[in-house]
DNA sequence: TCTGGGGTCCTAGGACCC
DNA sequence: TCTGGGGTCCTAGGACCC
């Protein structure tokens, strides 16, 4: 059976109510809730709490009698404590196999080829990350996403399996696939799941064995086609192991009461549009387009209905704060109406870009063309600031780095003059970057310092 | 009155996920 | 009175080109 590909998908359950119970031991086997923002609805539920009729993304009005009469135990969101457990249990994970995405803040997959014996091997995991990270977790293993997925879901309903269920051949799950409503696959939500009811699809097996591929597509794109290969055992979506960087960024929040003025709005979006810039800083990202949106409260009956965005964007692409705002607020002017009651705004940064990537396609721009633009100038102004900021350290003493730009190898000689208390960068360019070049350098960086490279 | 066709690229917005 | 936030991916259809 070795070399057969298999993977799990550990869920953490109820995992912001069993962060709160972290420091709450007295709360086991007790309902426990936690709000969204503004404690507007519950996102997390104890299955005590779902026992009582608690559904997923109810407004905490509607729920609250109930609670007090059952005395549930409700938390207001903490983010950032959800983040750190998380963290852990994800390193706990990392221990076990080198083969880690993480997918969500509670949910991961990992490589299992090869393991002798997985449902052991996976118990193993479960005790692990509940003596160390003190979190249950729920583990399905399956030759695919899909059906890990499924997998996980027997785990945690059914008691027996002691949160650990799954198969290494995709016809193992065919008993099991007869079960489980189409509605309860990931990927196939209410929307999908009452067209493909229509036509007589109702269970994981009948969608697996429905042939109009045609019809398929049309329903549920071409991912509905992607999960129908991945329940029969083919991969469609593979393990992304590597830290991918985020294609798109928003920061939005709903108010805590109706919004009228101008100015509150303004000052809103200027600050999801520079918290927003911070995020694509962090992951060295710029981005080209930015949307604004606003709308009103679409539960509030005898109010003006309004929901508008717009889309703005960079002539270059950019991640400075001030920029930012500025794009924000000009893409505000265009939808904003007077005389209504908002609810939510927020900003959605698209089309980024590698900021590095950026740089170097500017280089070589400027490389192709005998005149060299202000634009890239400045640019390269700016990348070698930063590069003085790395080696800030070497006050006083010259300092080389050479810098992989396509296929080609430029090399910028740097020095920073010690007397300025500014940084006075003279740089210029070596013609290629052949050995003998190379070899001169470092016989003068032997005198002057270690080349930096990057 | 009748107003090409086929291709690519871009974007707005929807469905879905946790 | 009070109904989350942050993502990904996909497609229809418009703009544009020859």
């Amino acid at each position: 059976m070795k070399g057969l590909s298999l993977l799990a998908l550990i869920d953490c359950n109820s995992f912001y109510c069993n962060c709160e119970r972290i420091f709450r031991p007295e709360l086991k086997d007790k309902p426990v809730v936690v709000l969204s923002n503004n404690d507007g609805c519950a996102v997390s539920r104890t299955p005590e709490a779902k026992a009582l009729g608690i559904g997923m993304g109810a407004p905490y009005f509607q729920i609250k009698s109930l609670c007090d009469k059952h005395e549930v135990h409700i938390f207001s969101s903490n983010f950032s404590l959800y983040t750190d457990i998380s963290r852990r249990v994800m390193n706990i994970l990392k221990s076990f196999s080198p083969f880690v995405e993480v997918y969500s803040v509670d949910e991961a997959f990992i490589d299992l080829s090869g393991i002798d014996n997985p449902l052991a091997y996976a118990q193993k995991i479960k005790e692990e990350i509940a003596r160390r990270a003190k979190i249950p977790v729920a583990i399905g293993i399956a030759p695919t996403k899909v059906l890990a997925k499924v997998a996980c879901r027997i785990a945690k309903k059914d008691p027996q399996h002691k949160g650990v269920f799954g198969f290494q051949e995709a016809r193992d799950f065919d008993p099991y696939l007869s079960q489980i409503k189409v509605s309860n696959l990931w990927g196939v939500a209410k929307g999908r799941s009452l067209s493909l009811k229509l036509h007589g699809i109702h269970h994981a097996k009948d969608f697996r064995d429905f042939s109009n591929h045609h019809l398929i597509q049309k329903i549920l794109t071409k991912v509905g086609r992607q999960i129908q290969d991945e329940l029969r055992g083919i991969s469609c979506f593979p393990l992304t192991l590597e830290h991918e960087k985020k294609k798109e960024m928003m920061s939005s929040r709903t108010f805590g009461r109706g919004v009228f003025e101008k100015r509150a709005l303004q000052e809103s979006i200027a600050s999801h549009a520079s918290s927003v810039a911070a995020q694509l800083r962090l992951q060295n990202s710029l981005c080209y387009e930015v949307l604004v949106y606003v709308r009103t409260n679409p539960y509030k009956e005898g109010i003006i209905q309004y929901a508008a965005s717009h889309v703005l964007r960079f002539q270059r692409p950019q991640n400075n704060t001030f920029a930012l705002i500025k794009l924000a607020l000009k893409a505000l002017e265009k939808i904003w109406t007077p005389g209504l009651e908002y609810k939510k705004s927020g900003v959605r940064v698209r089309q980024l870009q590698d900021e590095h990537e950026y740089q170097l396609s500017l280089f070589e721009q400027e490389n192709s063309h005998s005149e060299v633009s202000k634009e890239a100038k400045q640019y390269k102004e700016e990348m070698l600031m930063k590069v003085m900021d790395h080696i800030n350290h070497r006050e006083g003493k010259r300092t080389l780095f050479s810098l992989a730009c396509g296929t080609d190898h430029h090399t910028w000689k740097m020095r920073r003059d010690f007397n300025s208390p500014r940084y006075t960068t003279s740089w210029y360019e070596l013609p290629s970057c052949n050995s003998k070049s190379l070899r001169k350098e470092s016989k003068y960086s032997k005198k002057y310092g270690r080349p930096y490279k990057t």
